[in-house]
DNA sequence: AATTATCTGGATAAGGTTATCCAGATATCG
DNA sequence: CGATATCTGGATAACCTTATCCAGATAATT
């Protein structure tokens, strides 16, 4: 359903919101949301260029949320790196249809479209919980 | 959302069952459904050893539905071909968990339950509507 | 200024999905 | 039986996503 770069994107937020808007390197992203380090970086590229976190250079440095981050939603991050592609048009490539999606691509859009709103409706904050965990044993391994 | 092999034999089984259960080629059903013959070859094959249609070789050959394809659902020719990834261990790799998933794969798996009860709920003989379109314009094409 | 920590970004590799090609098996028709 | 139509299935290529490597830029600290 999500990309790969996705669901790392989102478990690099929902991280970084853990933290509260401090800023924390890629390094420790990375082991936190277990995400290949060098993957990541270019992941936390994407997300800076989208403007919704800063990375500082240098000593001291790391990422954190911008003011824009305040009340992310979970398809706001998605939509930075790797977007939902809904149907718009018919993929069999027949113009004449329009708006008018076939019944079949009407119907999986539809399902599309509840996931969007789904993700629409779930804030980056909502989600954080010990890190990714509810429970204590997350942090013991 | 869907890889493009599922979405294939969604138009592969709509389109076969537009015939009403006549044998139909692997020819026709590419020119019908827009996907490339060799490659809708290998998806029908797919589905003929899931029991969903039944291939026959030799002149007047083709494919057509089983018996099992009656009421059948986008979700079964889904499965079928590239199924639907539910998240049933924490994707993080901490066992601990169990089924006890981290809210942000809590999330992302219910908006995947929510796909596949609707694909559950879909059968494709209601998506057959003049093949793949509702106006007439479509097979002028 | 030198050292160290960190992001930036280009190059490249590894792996999976999608697409193509084609020889072989099988069935029908004349 | 020979010709033709069709599925079967192996080999390979094209392409995209994911992953890795590493040199460079930038900032802090000593």
């Amino acid at each position: 359903m999500l990309s790969q770069t996705a669901e790392y994107a989102l478990r690099a937020m929902v991280s970084l919101a853990t933290s509260g808007g401090q800023s924390r390197t890629t390094q420790e992203l990375a082991a936190d949301a277990h995400v290949p380090l060098d993957y990541l970086s270019k992941i936390l590229n994407s997300l800076a260029k989208a403007g919704l976190i800063t990375g500082q250079r240098g000593r001291g440095g790391g990422f954190h949320p911008t003011a824009r981050a305040s009340g992310l939603t979970v398809l706001e991050v998605v939509s930075a790196v790797d977007p939902l592609k809904r149907i718009k048009t018919c993929p069999l490539g027949l113009a004449a249809h329009g708006t008018n999606l076939c019944p079949l691509h009407r119907k999986i859009d539809d399902a599309m479209q509840t996931v969007e709103v789904a993700f629409a409706g779930t804030t980056i904050e909502s989600l954080v919980g010990k890190s990714f965990c509810e429970t204590e044993e997350c942090h013991a391994v």
